[in-house]
DNA sequence: TATTGTTATACTCTATAACTATA
DNA sequence: TATAGTTATAGAGTATAACAATA
C-alpha cells in the first residue's frame, strides 16, 4: 500500500491530509519523477526531455509553441528545454522558410536512435507501475487526470 | 473537459501521451499548484508551508522528522521550510528537553490564527476542483493516488 | 557509532519581464 | 501592432554531501 497507509499506523495524525487530493497528487507525482529518474538513469533525459522527443518523432517539423501548448510549458522555458536537446545532437533546430520567425523541429539520426532506447526504458517504467499500483488502476487514473487542465 | 481533449481536435499527435500517466500526473499538479496558488495568494503560504502548518496543528510538540517522513521531504528541505514560518512567526521551535537533539515545533498564537484563515482558503480551493472535476472524481482519485508512495 | 538537525551547494522546474526578429 | 522565439533573472522544490550536537 501507500506511504499514508504506514504513517497512520504510528500514531501521526494526518490532519485530513490523506484525504487532500492536492497533498496525494504532489506525493504521487513524486513517485512517478523518483521512478522515471532511476529507469532513466545516466541518459540524462528527463519527463519533459523525454516528451519533448516523442513529440517531435510524432510531428516532425512542429514548432516549439506547439510543444509548448501540449506540455504547458511557457515559451522561454522552452527555448532552454531545446537548447539542451540540440546541444546534445537529439533534435535539430532549423528556421522555418514561411514564417522565418519561426522554427522546424526535427529528431537528428542519433535523436531517432536514442529515442528507441527510451521508449524502451520508458515501457519497463510504465510496466513497474502497473506492477506496483495495479494496470487496471492506472488506467482509472489516466480517465480522471484528462478532466485535469 | 482536460487539455488533453482540446489539442487532440487541433490535429497535433500526441504520441500516447494522452494516455501516458507519469504526463497526466505532471499536469494535474501542475494545474492544483497554479490553482493553489491563486487561492493563497498574498498569504506567502506554499503547498508545503500549509501541510506542515496543518501538521504542527494536529501533533503540537512533533518534531522536524516526523513531519520529514509524512510529506517526503528531506531534513535538509525541512529545515528550511521550518526556518521560513518560523521567521515569520507562525511556529516556534525549541529544543527537545528529553533528547536535545530533536526540537519540539508549536504554532504560536498567530500561527494558529493564520492557520484558520488557510483553511478557509483551502476548503475554497478544494470546492473549486470539486466544481471543475466532480466531487465523486475526485473521491476516486484520492483513492487511487494512496497506492503510490 | 548512530541519530537529529543544520549548513552549503547545485540542479531542475516554473514564472515574469524585457528583448530581437520577423510578420 | 502582434507574434515567435530568446535572454535574463528569480524563486520554489529537490538532492547529495559535509558538519555539529547529542545520544
Amino acid at each position: 500500500m501507500g506511504r499514508t497507509e504506514d504513517l497512520k499506523a504510528k500514531g501521526l495524525d494526518l490532519g485530513g491530509l490523506d484525504g487532500t487530493f492536492g497533498f496525494l497528487l504532489h506525493a504521487a507525482w513524486r513517485d512517478a519523477a523518483r521512478t522515471f529518474a532511476e529507469h532513466f538513469a545516466e541518459t540524462g533525459i528527463t519527463p519533459l526531455g523525454y516528451s519533448i522527443l516523442l513529440l517531435i518523432a510524432r510531428n516532425p517539423g512542429c514548432a516549439p509553441g506547439d510543444l509548448c501548448e501540449i506540455m504547458g510549458v511557457t515559451s522561454n522555458n522552452m527555448t532552454r528545454l531545446i537548447d539542451d536537446l540540440s546541444r546534445r545532437s537529439l533534435i535539430e533546430r532549423t528556421v522555418h522558410a514561411a514564417d522565418r520567425r519561426a522554427r522546424r523541429l526535427q529528431l537528428t539520426a542519433q535523436g531517432a536512435a536514442t529515442l528507441e532506447g527510451l521508449r524502451a526504458r520508458h515501457a519497463a517504467y510504465e510496466a513497474d507501475f502497473n506492477d506496483r499500483i495495479g494496470a487496471e488502476r492506472i488506467d482509472r487514473l489516466c480517465e480522471i487526470l484528462r478532466h485535469f487542465d
